[in-house]
RNA sequence: GUGGCCUUAGCUCAAUCGGCAGAGCACUGGAUUGUGGCUCCAGAGGUUACGGGUUCGAGACCCGUAGGCCACCCCA
C-alpha cells in the first residue's frame, strides 16, 4: 500500500525497460538521421487552440481526450499537453518561417504525448511517439519514401507482422461530395442503423465506414468508397504512391475504411497494425498527408505529411513475441571490492582511477564482507574484480577474472591497461 | 465517457464451509575473521488496495472509492 503512485494511465520505465526503450530511441534517431530528418523539440504543451484548430473540434481526440491544464489566473491563456506531435511541429514551422528553407523541410521528434482517456494496456494518458514531418512536398513520391521508413522502423526493432494499410481520403476538391454522397446512402438503410451509428452518422459520417459493429459489415462492404470517388487529382496522386511503394518493395493493403481520427488528413491515410494479438490495441503508428495544416495554423498553404509511432505499443508487442523485453541494464566491467571495510578512500581512489580511464567501474561502499562482494560483483554482470588487500602498501591488487576464476597480482598504476586487455582477450577468445 | 472482471509481502501466487495470514523467488545476515556462482541456517518484509457494513469472528460476504485489466468509443 505505497502512499504514492504513478497517476493513472501512467507508468515508470525501470532500468529493464529501459534496455528495450534505449534500442528503439537510437532505431528511432538512427533511421531518422540516414533518412534526412532533423530533430527538433517542441514544448510538452502549446495553447490550446493549436490543437482544436489544427486537429479540429469535432475528434474525439479535441472532444473529450485534451489534457488541459488548470489557467492559473483568470485571464491566463488556456494551455495544453499535446496529444500528438504534428500540431506543434507545424506551429514551430510557422513561427520560424521555415518556408524559406529549402523545402521540403524534413524534422523528427520523439517524446511523450497526453490525452485523457480511460487507460488499458497498450493505451497510456502519458504514452511516447517517434514521429516524423516532411513538410513542403506536394508529391506522392515522399508518401510512400515516409511509409517505407516507418515499414523499416518496425523491422529493424524487431516487430513481427507489421502490416501496412494504405487508403486516400481526397481533399477539399472530392471530399465534400463524397460525404454528402454516403450521407445519403446511410439515409436511405437508416431503419437497419443501430443507434449509436445513426449518432455518428450526424456528426462524422466517415466513421461508419470503421464501425466495428457486426449489423453494419454488408452495409458497410456495400457503401460507396471514397477511392471511387477521388477528382482527378487525388485519383492520381494515390495511384502513384502505390506504385511508388510497389517500387520500394513495401506490402501493403488498401483499406477503405481507414479514415482516421484527425480533421487535418488529406489523401494519402496509412496505419501500422499488428493482427493476431490478444487486445486490440493493434494499431502500432500512423499518419498520412495534411495539405491544409500549415494554412489552417497561420502559414502559406503549404504540403506535408508524417507519421507518429507509438513507442509503448512497440515495447508491448516485443515483449509478447518473445523478443526484446529480455534485457538486464549493463553491468560494470569491473568492481573495486576490499578486505577491510574501513578501506573506502582507496576503494574510490582505484574506481576514480579506472574511470577517468574510461571504464566501467562500480566500487563497493558497504560494509559486506569479501565472499558477498564477490558474490554481488557476479550478479552484477561485471567480468573482473580488483580485489583490494594487504598487497595495496606495496602497490599493488589482485584482480580476479570472474568469468574464468583466475586470478594474478597487479601493480595499481598497470591496473586500466590490464583490465582493458584481460577484456579484449575475453572478445576475441 | 459506457459496461464487465480483478486487487493477499518488492515479484509470482496459496490460505477447505467465514475460525491464529503462508510459500517460492528476490533482499539482508551467518556457516572459525582475505575470495563469488552450488548448498545449508537464520532474519527482515503485511492496516490482505482504501473506507464503511454484516457477524461472536471477515483476506473471504455486502456497499462505496481508488487502481489494474477486458470489451466499447477512439486511437498510439
Amino acid at each position: 500500500m505505497p502512499t504514492f503512485r504513478a497517476p493513472r494511465g501512467t507508468r515508470d520505465l525501470l532500468p529493464a525497460d529501459h534496455v528495450v526503450f534505449d534500442r528503439l530511441l537510437r532505431t528511432a534517431a538512427d533511421l531518422a538521421t540516414r533518412y534526412g530528418y532533423h530533430p527538433i523539440e517542441t514544448p510538452l504543451f502549446e495553447q490550446t487552440a493549436v490543437f482544436e484548430r489544427g486537429i479540429g473540434e469535432v475528434t474525439d481526440v479535441v472532444e473529450k481526450e485534451l489534457f488541459r491544464l488548470a489557467p492559473r489566473t483568470e485571464e491566463s491563456e488556456s494551455w495544453t499537453l499535446r496529444p500528438e506531435p504534428t500540431a506543434g511541429i507545424v506551429r514551430a514551422y510557422v513561427q520560424h518561417g521555415m518556408q524559406t528553407l529549402p523545402q521540403p523541410v524534413k524534422l523528427t521528434m520523439t517524446g511523450p504525448m497526453f490525452r485523457y482517456d480511460r487507460p488499458q494496456a497498450g493505451r497510456y494518458r502519458q504514452f511516447w511517439q517517434f514521429d516524423v514531418e516532411a513538410i513542403g512536398d506536394p508529391g506522392p513520391a515522399v508518401d510512400a519514401e515516409i511509409i517505407e521508413l516507418g515499414h523499416r522502423f518496425y523491422a529493424e526493432v524487431g516487430v513481427d507482422g507489421v502490416e501496412v494499410l494504405v487508403n486516400s481520403i481526397g481533399d477539399a476538391a472530392c471530399r465534400p461530395a463524397y460525404i454528402a454522397e454516403l450521407v445519403r446512402y446511410y439515409r436511405r438503410h437508416a431503419a437497419s442503423l443501430p443507434p449509436t451509428e445513426l449518432d455518428r452518422l450526424e456528426r462524422n459520417a466517415l466513421r461508419l465506414l470503421d464501425s466495428k459493429d457486426p449489423a453494419m459489415a454488408d452495409l458497410n462492404a456495400a457503401a460507396p468508397r471514397i477511392t471511387d470517388h477521388l477528382c482527378d487529382a487525388c485519383a492520381a496522386h494515390f495511384e502513384s504512391m502505390k506504385a511508388h511503394l510497389a517500387a520500394l518493395g513495401v506490402p501493403y493493403r488498401v483499406a477503405p475504411g481507414l479514415v482516421r481520427g484527425l480533421d487535418y488528413y488529406t489523401r494519402t491515410a496509412f496505419e501500422f497494425y499488428v493482427a493476431g494479438r490478444e487486445g486490440q490495441q493493434q494499431a502500432l503508428g500512423g499518419g498520412g498527408r495534411y495539405d491544409g495544416l500549415v494554412a489552417l495554423l497561420g502559414g502559406k498553404p503549404t504540403p506535408g505529411i508524417g507519421f507518429g509511432l507509438g513507442l509503448d505499443r512497440v515495447m508491448l508487442v516485443l515483449a509478447e513475441q518473445g523478443g526484446g523485453a529480455v534485457g538486464a541494464p549493463e553491468g560494470p566491467l569491473a568492481v573495486v571490492v576490499g578486505a577491510d571495510a574501513e578501506d573506502t578512500v582507496a576503494r574510490l581512489r582505484v574506481a576514480t582511477e579506472l574511470r577517468a580511464a574510461g571504464l566501467r567501474v562500480r566500487a563497493e561502499l558497504g560494509r559486506r564482507k569479501l565472499g558477498r562482494q564477490l558474490e554481488a560483483a557476479g550478479r552484477d554482470g561485471a567480468h573482473f574484480a580488483v580485489i583490494l588487500g594487504d598487497e595495496l602498501e606495496g602497490g599493488q591488487v589482485q584482480v580476479r577474472d570472474l568469468l574464468a576464476g583466475t586470478q594474478r597480482t597487479v601493480a595499481v598504476g598497470d591496473l586500466a591497461r590490464e583490465l582493458a586487455r584481460a577484456e579484449a582477450s575475453h572478445r576475441h577468445g
